[in-house]
DNA sequence: TCAGACATGTAATAAGTTACATGATTAG
DNA sequence: CTAATCATGTAACTTATTACATGTCTGA
């Protein structure tokens, strides 16, 4: 799922335009998907040249000129192809769990820095799902109101992890570990193999 | 943090070749980031180029050549300003919670395939985390322990949000949602915008 | 007056994934 | 005999990110 494809999907739900499309992926993919105008326009031209969406300029006073998007038939037909038969990944790349890996190496301060860093974006994810889920009423589908859950329920469980289990990172455990190592001069055993 | 930074700190617990640090990635870092062998290779020689690791070639009887890496003092003075100046990111990519975003357009049958898929995964990867955090000793650096129970934490909590709210997915309640926008022929506003 | 919303796009760049290419040994 | 493990790498491809480029209106 691309994001050219995800824009197909959500034009199945009303015509937008390129900047409407970014907000609503802002507001209702942020914490499972990210696309900027740099992917998102592109995406639309090249939908528009396959004929899966249809684009009508409408021009507007003292603003630009919006250019509508609308799905076609076959437009709906290929998107309906593509939740059959692609394979949904469910990929995290966090540069936050590989750095917390190497804890032992960070200065305490920066430690515990990179942690209320993540602490904060947590909080503030969970707010803005509890804000979308307030606005939600009867119509809203139903895979939306799920997909809104799983976000808080995750976001909710890193936030406590790292609140009760912080401590183990800094000085006490963190002191000694690294000094046995530097005594042996043995490299870790990281998978538990040579045991 | 890219590859080529991670597989700078993965040295910094000892010398590795480029098919160690893989099997390392995979087996600790496989639920929150992936390397190929195409991404570590490279980044090594570039390492190797910047005079950040060192490789020595070591023949095998039977077996290719083992390209062993070790990682220099400047490596080591690099891999610490990478941990105190990088910002670090977490992101997720979702295509699964894409797709069930839009689940009232797929077929039930297809909506449980891609729930159990998905479920299958995080028990997997819940094993195969239990598995690692069995083999820990007292010398495991706390920053591993840590991923690691994040690691399984969410997985279990991704695993259960899907068992218990799985059931607001199916028919019942798929049913009716399309049915009423079909009727007002209005796109739904999914952000509460309107409202 | 100054930031932010509205609205579109292109081009350069970065980065990783996949496929290709090779080849011996070993366990089932 | 067949698949997996060991072990290295390149090249093409795909994708998204970032910076650039432009300009008005509105609210604080």
């Amino acid at each position: 799922m691309d994001v050219k494809t995800l824009c197909l999907g959500m034009l199945s739900f009303g015509e937008a335009c390129g900047y409407d499309l970014k907000k609503r992926f802002e507001a209702l993919f942020r914490h499972f998907y990210s696309a900027g105008y740099g992917s998102i326009y592109p995406a639309l031209a090249e939908l528009a040249d396959a004929g899966l969406v249809t684009c009508h300029s409408v021009p507007q006073e003292g603003r630009p000129e919006r250019k509508v998007y609308r799905i076609t038939e076959a437009g709906r037909r290929q998107f309906d192809e593509a939740l059959r038969t692609t394979r949904p990944q469910h990929k995290l790349r966090s540069e936050f769990l590989a750095m917390i890996y190497f804890a032992e190496l960070m200065q305490p301060e920066r430690l515990d820095e990179v942690l209320d860093e993540r602490l904060r974006e947590l909080r503030e994810s969970e707010a803005h799902i509890a804000g979308l889920q307030q606005a939600f009423d009867a119509a809203v589908p139903v895979g939306v109101r799920f997909v809104a859950g799983f976000g808080a329920a995750l976001a909710r469980v890193a936030a406590e992890y790292i609140e009760q289990n912080r401590h183990m990172l800094s000085s006490a455990g963190a002191a000694r570990a690294p000094a046995r190592r530097r005594r042996t001069g043995q490299p870790v055993d990281l998978m538990g193999t040579s045991a």
